[in-house]
DNA sequence: TTAAAGTGGACAAATGACATCCATAATAGA
DNA sequence: TCTATTATGGATGTCATTTGTCCACTTTAA
């Protein structure tokens, strides 16, 4: 009953990419860089995120990803099933119907348990969606307007700074 | 964000004890049959229901397996939590503060995600507390009464008559 | 005393999560 | 047009967890 790493990390770029200057798209390697995991691997991260709709990928030179909507239109609920899929808790194998199949009400049974876990589903599906990324920006910067910052150039800042040479 | 097999597991085996005479307990050798797994695998399973109190074991001859408390003092929340341990379905590991350590905020921020997943913890808690088994039963069985049988007899019947010889 | 049953730990196999690599396609800029 | 840059997608490998087995041990009824 864990989610995966994938959704901290997924909300980090999102964090990244929601203070990040319009319209110039940051590198995956940059991303991969400041979350210090392996550029291959961030980039299967990010294709879930692209297929899900809730950032765009720039092919070719100063490419990279960005917000494909607005953080007030992006749910934790996205964000969730973007990475583990559909919200569906319960890995319906039948055995109740099939262990009681002699019996009454075999089928019942299953169906019984089926409703419980689709109510336990459909009490995260609601929370999920009630919390947007601007709920999450407005509580982390209060009254500030989230700072806009491009996190390409800060990176390279970074490099130099930390080259010995 | 999938529960394992053994929440299953575990939800027919009450449902065996449930429907057995009392004080006469279940052997886990016959119910693994009835369940078509593994004797030692299920064992296991339910070693985790003894631990946590929902059921209780009674070892040497004649021994076997019997329902520690009523049915209406078990809820869903004792045998998600007694399988998969503890409702804690995110995997804090801190990347949000780490990745953002040289803005202000970083903590801030790393709070803020980790009170939206207690938040959900919180709705699977309170939803799953709230259904008991005796809740199940009567709605398996509705008007009538929860029949009482002994699982243990059923199945060498069964054995007899499936034998070829 | 013996047979039947649960206990607990070591171990093995299967599955899924995590991670890497490379050939390919798309784009900006020279 | 050519080149460097960047995302895409598939093949592959590694590691942790889940699933499953085995066995020596303890407890209890008869």
């Amino acid at each position: 009953m864990k989610l995966t790493n994938g959704v901290e990390q997924a909300i980090c770029i999102l964090v990244l990419l929601a203070t990040q200057e319009k319209q110039i798209p940051v590198a995956t390697d940059v991303i991969s860089k400041k979350l210090e995991v392996s550029p291959s691997y961030l980039k299967k991260i990010m294709r879930k995120l692209v297929v899900r709709g809730i950032i765009k990928s720039v092919p070719g030179s100063k490419g990279g990803v960005t917000l494909a909507k607005d953080p007030a239109a992006i749910t934790m609920l996205d964000i969730v099933e973007a990475m583990e899929g559909e919200m569906k808790m319960f890995p319906d194998n039948g055995l109740i119907e099939k262990v009681f199949s002699d019996r009454d009400n075999a089928g019942r049974g299953q169906e019984i348990i089926r409703n419980v876990f689709q109510g336990a589903d459909q009490q995260l599906i609601e929370y999920f969606s009630s919390i947007t990324g601007e709920d999450l920006l407005k509580q982390g910067f209060g009254d500030m307007e989230t700072p806009h910052l491009n996190w390409n150039e800060l990176t390279e800042d970074e490099e130099k700074s930390g080259e010995t040479k």
